[in-house]
DNA sequence: GCATATGTGTTATAAAAATAACATATGGTG
DNA sequence: CACCATATGTTATTTTTATAACACATATGC
């Protein structure tokens, strides 16, 4: 079995660096806020310490404090996490995963964001046939 | 936060339900097969029974054996699964995720698959404006 | 310059998860 | 029918995770 970076974190440390893959950077402070069941700020920097022991996120200093991140980049991350998604649920059928988009499991797409999509399939289109 | 069901899931018990989503059901050691590490029998079925009770996913008596599925239909766990990943790693933007499905980013799209994605989108369109 | 607000580091403890030994039940087979 | 293979059930233990109290550092305003 593949076993994606996510699959061997623990429910909180998944939420943390989801936080981080979200935000893009976030302080001890950021991360808690935006955690639910309102952990105290100790609890939370230790598991951003242990996440970083891990190597799973780093940080920099800024002035006085951390700004933690994740420490694998967003697009590999989510190209692992879309694969997986993939896999689990549409049968590791990108058009099954495309259909659920367009069909409403998910946000609702605009007229104009349409229209981009049908450009994206084109190109696609083109690319493939070269 | 939302609080997506997965997210309460732990490490293991995603690996679970992930392997009962892939393959719809599945029994104890087609479970244990699929997961990495080689637990053992019993430490499986004994995460099934966890996962049981708290009401993640139910099983069905077959002849002996006993045949776990999740507690929650798939297309209903995917369309969270969907939106999850969508917010955190595609800034709430489906297009983008489409975008990522068609780029490669995931597995290689043919030509026929391509075709057929070209009608969802106009079918999409269709909808749209009225 | 010193109290205060806001950081981080260390360490201990409680809670949850993971693991598996051992016990029990059931069906087939020589 | 006794034995073996294959299930499930119970229970105990180890390991990991989650939590937070307490200690220390550094700016800032009065």
């Amino acid at each position: 079995m593949v076993t994606p970076l996510h699959a061997a974190l623990s429910r909180r440390e998944r939420q943390i660096v989801d936080i981080l893959y979200r935000r893009g950077r976030a302080t001890a402070n950021e991360v808690m806020s935006d955690l639910p069941g309102h952990p105290s700020s100790s609890t939370v920097r230790t598991q951003l310490r242990v996440l970083e022991q891990k190597g799973h996120i780093r940080h920099e200093e800024v002035g006085l404090r951390y700004v933690y991140m994740p420490a694998v980049p967003r697009h590999a991350a989510r190209k692992t996490a879309l694969r997986h998604l993939v896999n689990t649920f549409f049968d590791g059928s990108a058009e099954k995963a495309v259909a659920a988009l367009l069909g409403g499991e998910g946000p609702r797409l605009s007229d104009e964001t349409l229209k981009r999509v049908a450009e994206l399939v084109a190109r696609a289109q083109k690319d493939e046939s070269r």
